[in-house]
DNA sequence: TTTGGTTTTTGACATAAGTCAAAAATTAAA
DNA sequence: TTTAATTTTTGACTTATGTCAAAAACCAAA
């Protein structure tokens, strides 16, 4: 919980209040390698703070799996679709190793946003922080080779190589397995 | 202003003080076709809601202009890296059509924020949208092929055809122009 | 209208990436 | 260990898209 705050407080720093108000509303939850947290078709309600772990989203495009995300220590994760517009999800989040996880349901977060100024604010933040790193990931995928793609990708994330099977990693930079392979044996 | 008001309001209605506070802190622009909104390497300290016209964000790579999304009416636009880390920009924001447009400085949006827990609440629910919106915008871009990218494209927003040139919708799509030529001549 | 400039299309060819199938390497299980 | 299962790599070939150059179409003044 400890590890929550000290990242949240990165962003923006909380009230005492708050801040405490904030730890009531988490629960702790644990869940073991290939377990789904998130299964299409089901609607996400919750906000999950990734404490420890890897995992995956991906969706069914004509009978394939298409990862087009992972979350690592640190992140905030769910199917963002889901959570803001209540909508079932299209997308299934997967553990990719064990996991220790922080969750909030959306109603408990809106009450949060009512009785704090404060925590609405810092979501804010956070809200902007993610659309511009999601907005540098369209840019890279959208143009920029297949080759610079990975070397970002590792560069970033230097541990994913060795966490993530290789399907999903080229499944993620849009490309074929086969691809990925040669573009790794020239480096 | 009206046309801002009733936009605003169909993400979150705002208290009659809210509204006020909003309406006397917007400034109106108005500039013709060509003109640079934004040129990079300056920071953007503007948010803008675009009541008229069309726009596009562009930026050079290896001396080619990327064309990375386009503004039309009702949408906010803005250099969302610079104008949220308030570094200088590495694109650029130029008028495809003469435009009218709502103008917000930085400070006097954080000012209404602290002044109005709900205009933060409000911003903070675009951002939701918006996030989700350029979401859907990722996944196509890096997992559908360009024949569909364009199909979604001219689907919602049909009058891009007649409004913007096909060498810039090419480069939003992420392939040449002659390849979207040969697209279209097959229906 | 005619002219000049821009935008779009077409053709020929080059290149990047995909697919399918099999081999090799790695990991997990017995 | 040995075996089985999974993951990764390699090879041969196909397909999609890119590039360059030129022609055609379109638009906007003069």
């Amino acid at each position: 919980m400890q590890q929550l705050l000290t990242h949240i407080t990165a962003y923006h720093k909380l009230s005492t209040e708050a801040e405490n108000a904030l730890q009531d509303c988490f629960t702790e939850i644990t869940l073991s390698k290939n377990e789904l947290l998130l299964t299409q078709g089901n609607i996400c309600r919750h906000l999950y703070f990734l404490q420890k772990g890897a995992l995956r989203g991906f969706y069914n495009l004509d009978g394939k799996e298409i990862t087009h995300w992972f979350g690592f220590e640190n992140d905030f994760v769910t199917s963002f679709h889901s959570f803001i517009t209540g909508e079932p999800a299209v997308e299934n989040i997967q553990l990719l190793e064990g996991c220790t996880l922080w969750a909030i349901a959306k109603e408990t977060l809106a009450d949060l946003f009512n009785r704090h100024h404060d925590i609405e604010r810092l979501v804010r933040i956070i809200y902007e922080k993610y659309y511009i790193r999601l907005e540098e990931r369209y840019v890279n995928a959208q143009f920029k080779p297949a080759t610079e793609r990975y070397e970002n990708l590792i560069q970033q994330t230097p541990y994913i190589i060795e966490r993530v099977p290789l399907g999903f990693i080229a499944s993620y930079l849009g490309i074929s397995q086969e691809t990925l392979s040669r573009i790794r044996s020239k480096f």
